[in-house]
DNA sequence: ATATTTCATGCTAAAGCTCACCAAAAAAGC
DNA sequence: GCTTTTTTGGTGAGCTTTAGCATGAAATAT
C-alpha cells in the first residue's frame, strides 16, 4: 500500500534520464521508452501531462522529443507526482475539498492531514537532480540533510 | 495518490474509538460501525485482521466484541496500516524482494527507499492515543515534537 | 437450550490502472 | 511538395484492486 502508481514511476525515471543527458536537444518518448523497457504508448502520454503542466518543453518533428524547461534542480519530485497522480491525500476521505461524504465523524483526517504535509515536504526537498545523481554516486555517502519536523 | 484505502482509514478511527471508551469491556463490530456509520461487514474483517496480528483482543458471545490488546500509546499507526494495507511500498517496482521484474535499469527505487524509511517513520511516532487526543484538544497547541531526519 | 455475537469464507459489482491501437497535426529533411 | 519522424488526442479492452454484501459456523453468557 502507499505506493505510487506505475506512471508516476515512469515518469520519475524519464526525467532522470533527461537530466542525465543534457547534452542532447531533445529525445523522443520512444528513446527513453526504449531505454528502460518501459511501454512507449504510455510513457509518450505521460511525457504529454508533463509537457502540459510546464515541466517538459516539446518539439515536435524528426529529431525531436521533449527536454526539461527547467534545470533539474529546480524540478521535484513532488511535481511530478503531482501531475502525475493528481494531488496526494493519505486519506480517503478528503475527495476534493469537502470532507467525508456521509460520516462527519471522520475524526482521523485532521492528524493525518499533518503526515501529508510531512510526505509531500520530503517529496519537494528532492529534486530530479538528486535522483540522477544518485546514480553517479552510488554509496557515496551525501553530506546534504533535509530536515523534516513533525508536529502533532 | 499515495492514500491508505478505506480500510486502513476504518481501521485507525475503531481502534481510535476504542481508546476513547477505556471504561468498557468490549465493544462489538456493530457498535463502532453504527458510531461512524461505516459498514458493519467491512468493519467485521477488518477488525478480525487486527486482532490475528494481535493488536485487539476479541472476545466471542453476548457483551463480547474487540478491546486493545496494549495500551494505545504503544500502537503505532504504522502497525494498524501494515496490517491492513500489508507493508507500505512507494516505488511500484518492489513487489516483494526482487526488483524490477523486467528492467533492472529501476534506478528510482534507491533514492525512493529513503522516501519509504521516512514515511514509515512518521507514521510510527504517531500512535493511536495521539488520535483519541486530538479530539478532545482539538486546537490546543502540543509540546511533543517527532522530529525524522531524510539523508539523500 | 437459546439468543447474541464473533469468526471465517466466498462472492459480486465498481473503480482504477496498465497498455494498446488508431488517426491526425507539426516540423524537419529530401 | 512529399516523406519521415515525432508529438497529440481519443478510445477501449484486459486486468487488478477495492468496497461491500451474504451466508454459515463457532463461541459464550443468560
Amino acid at each position: 500500500m502507499l505506493k505510487l502508481t506505475k506512471k508516476a514511476d515512469y515518469g520519475l525515471m524519464a526525467l532522470k534520464y533527461l537530466a542525465e543527458h543534457p547534452e542532447t536537444p531533445a529525445l523522443s518518448a520512444k528513446d527513453v521508452a526504449d531505454a528502460y523497457g518501459i511501454p512507449a504508448q504510455l510513457l509518450a502520454k505521460i511525457l504529454q501531462r508533463l509537457t502540459k503542466v510546464g515541466l517538459l518543453r516539446s518539439h515536435a518533428g524528426m529529431n525531436g522529443g521533449y527536454a526539461l524547461s527547467r534545470d533539474a534542480r529546480q524540478i521535484s519530485a513532488f511535481e511530478v507526482i503531482h501531475a502525475i497522480d493528481g494531488p496526494l491525500f493519505i486519506t480517503s476521505c478528503f475527495k476534493g475539498e469537502k470532507s467525508c461524504d456521509l460520516t462527519p465523524s471522520c475524526t482521523i483526517k485532521e492528524p493525518l492531514a499533518r503526515v501529508n504535509e510531512t510526505i509531500a515536504g520530503v517529496l519537494k526537498s528532492i529534486s530530479i537532480q538528486d535522483l540522477a545523481e544518485q546514480e553517479h554516486a552510488a554509496g557515496k555517502a551525501h553530506d546534504a540533510q533535509g530536515l523534516v519536523s513533525l508536529t502533532l
